[in-house]
DNA sequence: AGACTGATTGGCT
DNA sequence: GCCAATCAGTCTT
């Protein structure tokens, strides 16, 4: 999948790396690991980050912060490291962590993932889902994701946060396209916000 | 108060 | 390809 890089597996992505706009983090995420543990389950999910989009303040018309400062969009104001769930067509939460400065409302989507261990989910849903877990919806129910992980902090949190992989995904190999399902921002779509892996 | 929409997914025709 | 599920957010009356 990439070349190896030493000694990094397992660190925890800082504060510093979150800070960053949103179109320099959102690919630096591609590669990185995802560790989860859930309300209900003991086992902490690992996975590879395969998948994410960027949206990027308020002039972005893809982004929710179009609307400026409501309830669900005050995290994306906050400090790069928190997250960003919400509630989508009533039924699936979308993970994103926020990055940028203090009140530069952006924050990057978490739209797939590779699973690398999953201890004490139930059998049968770690057959249905198998080792890719592809498109937002699917990310935030293979996570047990709910509204409690609004604002957690994941480069604190006993709960959320990101590694380092021990290994870099080559540029080569990162696929560069429009956003998905936000049409309705008009040239605000047409942005290649979107990067996957292979 | 009511209508409409959505950073989606899965099932059925 | 079409559409229901299901509810928070936003817009209209």
């Amino acid at each position: 999948m990439g070349s190896i890089v030493e000694g990094m597996m397992g660190t925890r992505l800082s504060r510093e790396f979150f800070e960053r706009d949103v179109l320099t983090v959102a690919p630096e995420l591609v590669g990185k690991v995802l560790r989860v543990k859930s309300n209900k389950e003991d086992g902490t999910s690992r996975g590879i980050i395969t998948e994410v989009e960027a949206y990027r303040g308020e002039e972005d018309g893809a982004c929710h912060a179009r609307f400026g400062r409501t309830r669900r969009t005050e995290v994306m104001y906050g400090k790069g490291g928190l997250v960003y769930v919400y509630l989508i067509y009533g039924m699936y939460w979308m993970l994103n962590i926020v990055t940028g400065e203090l009140n530069q409302p952006q924050a990057v989507l978490i739209r797939g993932i590779r699973i690398i261990q999953n201890l004490k989910i139930k059998k049968e849903k770690r057959l249905s889902l198998k080792e890719r877990v592809g498109g937002p919806g699917r990310v935030g129910r293979w996570l047990q994701l709910d509204d409690s992980f609004y604002g957690e902090d994941v480069t604190s949190s006993q709960r959320i946060w990101f590694e380092e992989s021990g290994f870099k995904i080559q540029e080569s190999r990162i696929i560069q396209t429009e956003r998905i399902g936000v049409e309705y921002a008009g040239e605000w779509a047409r942005k290649k916000w979107r990067w996957l892996a292979e």
